[in-house]
DNA sequence: CTGGATCCATGATGATACTG
DNA sequence: CAGTATCATCATGGATCCAG
């Protein structure tokens, strides 16, 4: 098994750095585990297009640099894959490549691309991250008909982006679909109508209008 | 010539990041030109192993990006590549990937490893970046008898590393090799002579205590 | 000399199929 | 569900050469 460790043989810690999470889809498995555990099938879906090979690789040099743990319970059939210490931490990072890509990247999904809701709120969240912190926790279900639902909340330090799985009750709720939240994200802010066709809000009046006035931040952060 | 624009087919803005700056070498390029504009031939030397195909294609695809711009002047020799603004957008991705590295892949120099005064100081350079703003600008000149000369300055919002052609006198002349430095750096801070072998300091008593009690922060930031 | 281009070898990745 | 096996293709490295 190649384990695919081609060096740079530089005494410097941005090279040293790339030699661990630098290959091909390496930072996207970690974008993926960002969010908590995963199944091997799980980040097969999530990772649209990698191949089993590869991502069975990254994995094992995910494991091998200390980034990744694997959970095998004896009779059990699924493998969880989740992140340690030192993968948590790459966060910074990989939210400092998010935000630029959202800046100098951005254009509406090309024909072919994969659009994942989870991928979609991730960037809601890096966004948020850099907005005001709100003066108190909040909770927002997110509901894709067609692709799970999303916790998104603010816990007095931090926006936290996970799959649907607390039981805290929300502020507000969203029912809507990948396309339909698509369709919104990409509208420039001015231009987003106030009940988009395909978003359906529920909570309390003023909650929902603290919604809609935090995400007329995005793309752009400001206020 | 393959424009090498492997992609992901992804919705997301890290992967359009990826798709961007995410091939072998291309970040390590661009931290090189984070300390001002470069010829062809000095990136090959700070790039130690890169080959000249790999380095034309790599900036090729950078310009194509809108990351680094080209100034070839008529009648002249040297062409001279710079970052756009974009490209000066990456620091603070590539900041959070060196930090990362320096926490979690910090060794003493391998055998066969390139060392460069210029990383080094860029390792520096991210460390007080990290600690508590000094109160005032300071200027540090740092000179490498086999590696050429910088400029480590706090300009009262951050820490700027750049090669030496600033004539701001310096409130501390560091007069060292990169052997010694990487001796120096390597310690663990308690265990650092007061007046290294092979490190000669310069200038003001305050000031040089000031540059003393500065470098015991490095690696960890702390303070 | 700088700033590359060319040729060939090798290693990394992709496509597809298949298995415990 | 969680991978492995095989084969094909593409990207990269090494060495060499060349034009301004």
């Amino acid at each position: 098994m190649p384990r695919s460790t081609r060096t740079y043989d530089h005494f410097c810690m941005l090279a040293r750095a790339l030699e661990q999470v630098g290959n091909r889809w390496t930072l996207l498995v970690v974008r993926d585990l960002l969010r908590g555990p995963r199944r091997f099938t799980d980040l097969m879906d999530l990772l649209g297009g990698i191949t089993p090979k590869t991502l069975s690789q990254r994995l094992r040099e995910l494991e091998d640099a200390g980034i990744v743990e694997v959970d095998r319970q004896p009779g059990r059939r699924e493998v969880w894959y989740r992140l340690t210490p030192a993968g948590e931490e790459l966060a910074p990072a990989i939210h400092g490549l998010f935000r630029w890509g959202l800046r100098h990247a951005r254009r509406p999904p090309q024909p072919g691309e994969a659009v994942h809701a989870e991928h979609l709120l991730a960037a809601v969240r890096t966004v948020l991250d850099q907005t005001t912190p709100p003066d108190r926790g909040l909770v927002w279900h997110l509901s894709f008909a067609d692709d799970g639902t999303y916790t998104l909340a603010y816990d007095g330090d931090a926006w936290i982006l996970r799959p649907h799985i607390d039981s805290s009750p929300p502020d507000v709720t969203v029912s809507t679909t990948t396309d339909a939240w698509t369709d919104y994200l990409i509208a420039p802010p001015n231009e987003r109508p106030r009940d988009p066709r395909g978003i359906d809000l529920a909570g309390e009046p003023r909650d929902i209008d603290r919604f809609r006035d935090l995400m007329t931040r995005f793309p752009d952060g400001a206020g």
